[in-house]
Parts: C-alpha cells; sequence; structure tokens
DNA sequence: GACCGTTATTCTCATACTGAGAGTATCTCA
DNA sequence: TGAGATACTCTCAGTATGAGAATAACGGTC
C-alpha cells in the first residue's frame, strides 16, 4: 500500500478516540511571590498527585470557552483575568488512559487574597513557582513553557497590569516585573521608563492614602493605560546565555 | 444536576469523537514574493476549494512529527526547513463533518526553484499571499494569524535566514525582510545592523560571482551565525496602529 | 519632636542604537 | 565609454538605556 492509498482508506474514526483537553497555567502573585494554581487529582493516573487544572472540552464548546470555564470552575474568577492560548501538546504516550491533546492556556490574575473555590472534590491551591510538587503528566514541562511565555509578554504588553489591582502605583507595577523576572529593577529608571511608554499607564491624579509601610512619601496612583503593545518594550536584563 | 455532578458523571469517551488534524501554514519566497502552500481539496467539504494542507494524526505520532509529515508530502522537502508549532482553533463548527480541533504548523522554505511534489490526487501550489484564492474552513483567519507570527519572528530570532541559501549577501536578508513586512528597508542601516548583531551572520570571506543583474559590485557572502535570538532586536518600522 | 532609614520621584551624564542622507567604489548594460 | 544600479561605509542628530545621585515625603523609634 503507497502512501496515496494509505492515505485514501484513512479515516479517523475507525482509529481509538483521541480526546481534547484544556489545561490552564493561572499566575498570580502573592506575597511578593510568583504562584500557580494547581489541583490535586482525584483519580488515576497520578491519583494524589498535584497537576494544572484542566478538563475534557465539551461539545459546542470553543476552546477558549474551555479554558475560560475551567479557570472558573476553580478560582470562581472570570473578571479581571487575562487567559490567552499558549501551546498544545500531543505526545502519545503522555497520558496512559488514551490519546490524548492538550491545549494550554495561560491565565494572569491580579493579587487573590482567598485562595479559590474549587468545585472539585479534590483540592486546588496556589504553589509559588519556586517549591512546585512533582506534578501530573507533562505539566511541568507546560509550565516551563508557560512562564517563559508570561517572563516574554511582559516585555512588550502592558500584561502586568493584569497583576496589580484597578489602581496601583508605579512601584507595585516594578515588583511585578521583579517577581516574574527574578530579578531586581533599578526603581528610578523604570519609573521614568513606564511613564515614557504612550498608553502603558495613565494617571488617576490621587495618590496612596499614606506612605509605605517602612515609609517614603504617598505614591501617585496610574491605571492601564489603552495601549495594546508596549513601544519601545521593556526588555529584560541581558540574557547572554539565552541567545546562543 | 450541579457542576459536580456533571463534572463526575463525565466521559469523553462517551460523546461524539473528536479528531485531531495538523494544517500547516508553508511559507517562502518566489520572486520576491511571500507564497503559501495550498492543495486543492478532492473531497467534501469545500471540494475543489483551495485549503492549506494538513491532515489527521496518526496513532503513535506526536504533533510535530505530524507536521513534518504533512509538510513532506506536500513538498518533499525535509531538510532546510524551519517547523513550529503555532496556535490551535477548536470552534465547535469549524468542520461541518465532526468536531475537529486543528493544530496549526508555521513553516519556512528557502526559494524553492521547482513549486512541489503532491502525494496527494489533489493540487498543490503556491500562491502569493496577496492574490489568495477563497480558502475552506476558517484557513484565512489560520494563515492571518501565522503571517502575524512570522512577521514577529524576524524581529528577534534569525529565522530571515530560513528562507536563504546557506550562504547569502546582506541585500538578499534584507529582501526577505522587505518581502515579508511588506516595507522597504534603508539599505545602509540595515546592513550596519545585520553586522553589528552578534552571531546572526558570519562571513564565509567569499563574494558573488558577479555584480547584481543591472549592476553593482559583488558582495560579500555570508552564512547563518549560532545566535537563536537577535539582541538588539531588528523593530520592524513604526505600527502606529497596532500599539492601542 | 528630632532623627534615621525607606521609598517616590526627578536629574545628570555617558554610552548605545536608530533613522536619514550622502559619499565612494565596483559592476552590468547599452 | 557613460549611465544607472548596487554594495558598503560614514556622519550627524535624535532617542533610549544603565548607573548613580539628589530631593523630598513618610513611618517608626528614641
Amino acid at each position: 500500500m503507497d502512501e496515496h492509498e494509505y492515505l485514501a482508506g484513512y479515516d479517523p474514526r475507525s482509529y481509538p478516540a483521541v480526546a481534547v483537553t484544556v489545561d490552564v497555567v493561572a499566575l498570580t502573585i502573592i506575597g511578593g511571590v510568583l504562584h500557580v494554581l494547581l489541583v490535586e487529582r482525584g483519580e488515576p493516573p497520578f491519583l494524589g498527585r498535584w497537576a494544572l487544572p484542566g478538563g475534557f472540552i465539551r461539545p459546542g464548546e470553543d476552546l477558549d470557552q474551555a479554558a475560560a470555564r475551567e479557570l472558573a470552575e476553580e478560582t470562581g474568577m472570570t473578571d479581571r483575568v487575562h487567559i490567552e492560548q499558549l501551546a498544545s501538546y500531543g505526545a502519545p504516550d503522555r497520558d496512559p488512559r488514551m490519546r490524548i491533546v492538550s491545549v494550554s492556556y495561560l491565565a494572569f490574575a491580579p493579587d487573590l487574597p482567598d485562595p479559590q473555590a474549587g468545585s472539585d472534590a479534590t483540592d486546588a491551591a496556589w504553589y509559588g513557582v519556586d517549591r512546585l510538587p512533582k506534578l501530573a503528566f507533562d505539566h511541568e514541562r507546560i509550565l516551563g513553557h508557560a512562564l517563559e511565555r508570561a517572563r516574554a509578554k511582559l516585555e512588550y504588553t502592558p500584561l502586568a497590569t493584569a497583576f496589580v489591582g484597578p489602581r496601583f502605583t508605579i512601584s507595585e507595577l516594578r515588583r511585578v516585573y521583579e517577581t516574574v523576572w527574578g530579578v531586581p529593577l533599578h526603581a528610578g529608571n523604570f519609573h521614568r521608563k513606564i511613564l515614557s511608554v504612550p498608553g502603558f499607564v495613565e494617571s488617576t491624579g490621587e495618590t496612596t492614602e499614606s506612605g509605605g509601610a517602612r515609609g517614603g512619601p504617598r505614591a501617585k496612583l496610574y491605571r492601564a493605560g489603552d495601549a495594546r503593545l508596549l513601544h519601545p518594550a521593556l526588555l529584560r536584563p541581558e540574557r547572554e546565555e539565552e541567545i546562543r
């Protein structure tokens, strides 16, 4: 049977079913540390192991809808959350039960004082990305890709504002960058840069009620501007090792 | 039935099957125009309509493998081709036959003098991206996303070298940028920039055999360097409209 | 209430990068 | 041989960035 005959006789419905899931990498900043939402699996495989929240897509549901639904089921939040598609994973053996293709999503949420309201019998919790448990499936790889994407998007989009409240100070914004990138930034230069990028933030004319906990003057409050892309971009400090 | 019961009783195998396909957006430059590989559909739906090459993933095959296979089936090329995953599309009604989730891939090939060697009974051809026929399914949307991704990747990766041969001149590289971005570039500044980005190109010490067709001195020949990221990046001219 | 340590915000200065325009040399073609 | 085209190099002004520092407003402590 040559290639042509093979193709002509190929009927996907005659093969073992393929299931499609969405997995959501939801990120937030808690106490100055980047956290990711994980759920404890309540059934095999990987029973008891932590995993990214996700599940099968339902009939009539688009991928984006499925991702938003999964996120809402675990966090109860639908508002103020930015969500976008990341990548798809389809290694034949990534799930021992059957062939599963997973579409991953990346979500950013503002600081959440309350953890979450899981809808499932399983537990859900925010984990600091530096103190992760061993994850189920290939979720460590997915998370790694998600973190790199998040770090990159901070450079050229106003995404950082998704991690803070509706009104914020330049310093709060700077701490978002420092937390996600994991590097300290020059406060003065950061301040100059943020205010010079058109549309990134706009002044509310207000200031904080009081100075910082350890002193310092009251800071001006800003809200997110209307820019969708930052120009010029806010580049991370040199990453010589990643260039080659 | 509340949400919990719904989930507990949910078994994806009891739902109509979902099929997963890969669709490849293969780009090349022919005669100074960006072209995309299309195939003419030989069966319904959209019989006779042009579409992106693609097909169902096979058992035991990873997504990347499936994309590479589909591309090879239509072009016969596997070498010198850069291919990467783009995005996934899963609107419930995007294929009238059944629920199909499609993972799109982006491929870049050097200038191909010969069109392609289709393996299928259907026709395949390179189409200039400005003279496209009406496409099947949601392939116009996928192609649009692919073009935007390709334009963006030229900025911060050495991808442009994938469109030219193993040895090339700075001007050839510039024409790649001009073709994909659709804007003329300042030859002098481009030259300075290319040579100043570490690892983008390296000199072969050779020059072209003769000057350009319409005159001009022989140009020095370069090969791709070892950089994976361009730093500083080569930014497109202002795109004011895209910023907000 | 004076003083100290912190933090917000603004400045300075040297260096780097970019866009525009132009100059020089080399080639092809008529 | 001359005209036009192209490769490659330079100059200059405007803009952006990293580093360091100055100024000033606060909270907390003694």
